[in-house]
DNA sequence: CGGGATCCCAGATGATACTG
DNA sequence: CAGTATCATCTGGGATCCCG
């Protein structure tokens, strides 16, 4: 049944369509995955899915090669988007806490699927594309 | 029970370290994730998976503003992951027909799934960006 | 027609130093 | 602690020209 959803071609051509267009300049599909599925996003999606809160340097040691300014950029426009919410406590000194929103988690779960995917066959296109440079 | 899998986060726990670390240099997660969710290769796979099977010009013609030179890019990576079935028909003038191997069907349908997610949830993370901004 | 090769720039990203 | 600001760098991607 999956296959047959793909090849009548029907709903992909809409899909293409979607994406393929801009409303007001920005096209939503591809601004939006192109946002999440950057390096950091997806760890920093990962980790507050895995974790539940965090406070900046947990988060950053987690991720362990990230740098303050890319974590700090990445974590800003997730908090733009609504995907992470982002907690100050008034303290000295200061802590600051993130978690995902509830539309974070729902985005967090459709990203292991996508995972799961690439779980199962990720050793398969890997392999493929080594034996593909091993031809040149 | 989409949210149980992850509100206990140990699939995302799992899915994290599996995405934060490298076998001999490269990560399968992110790589590929990477790789696929580019803007031209999200398109040509959506375009692909539509028409079936498509020569270099008319794909380039169907996207539209991509660059000659970053659909030839973009196509020999995914020939190279095996994605893309590369076939050259030996006329004058040249004719190369693309089209999606089942491995390239398979990734396609599972970016439907996404791309669902983002037609549901875009205009919202869309307006919750705007209002952000505005704030500033 | 379907590329390959080259040049080049803008924007993304890293490193470093400073601060409320 | 959790950033901001600045500078340096590096790379993606477009423009252009050429070729089988």
């Amino acid at each position: 049944m999956e296959n047959t959803a793909i090849v009548d071609g029907k709903k992909f051509k809409e899909i293409f369509e979607l994406a393929n267009s801009t409303k007001n300049g920005v096209c939503p599909v591809r601004d939006i995955i192109a946002r999440i599925s950057d390096k950091w996003t997806l760890l920093s999606i990962y980790a507050l899915g895995g974790y539940g809160t965090l406070r900046f340097n947990e988060l950053k040691n987690k991720i362990g090669d990230v740098s303050q300014r890319m974590l700090t950029v990445t974590l800003r426009n997730l908090e733009a988007d609504g995907i992470v919410k982002r907690t100050i406590y008034p303290e000295v000194p200061p802590r600051v806490e993130y978690e995902l929103t509830d539309l974070g988690r729902s985005l967090a779960f459709q990203l292991t699927l996508l995972t799961d995917w690439v779980t199962v066959n990720g050793e398969v296109i890997i392999k493929h594309r080594t034996l593909s440079l091993n031809k040149n």
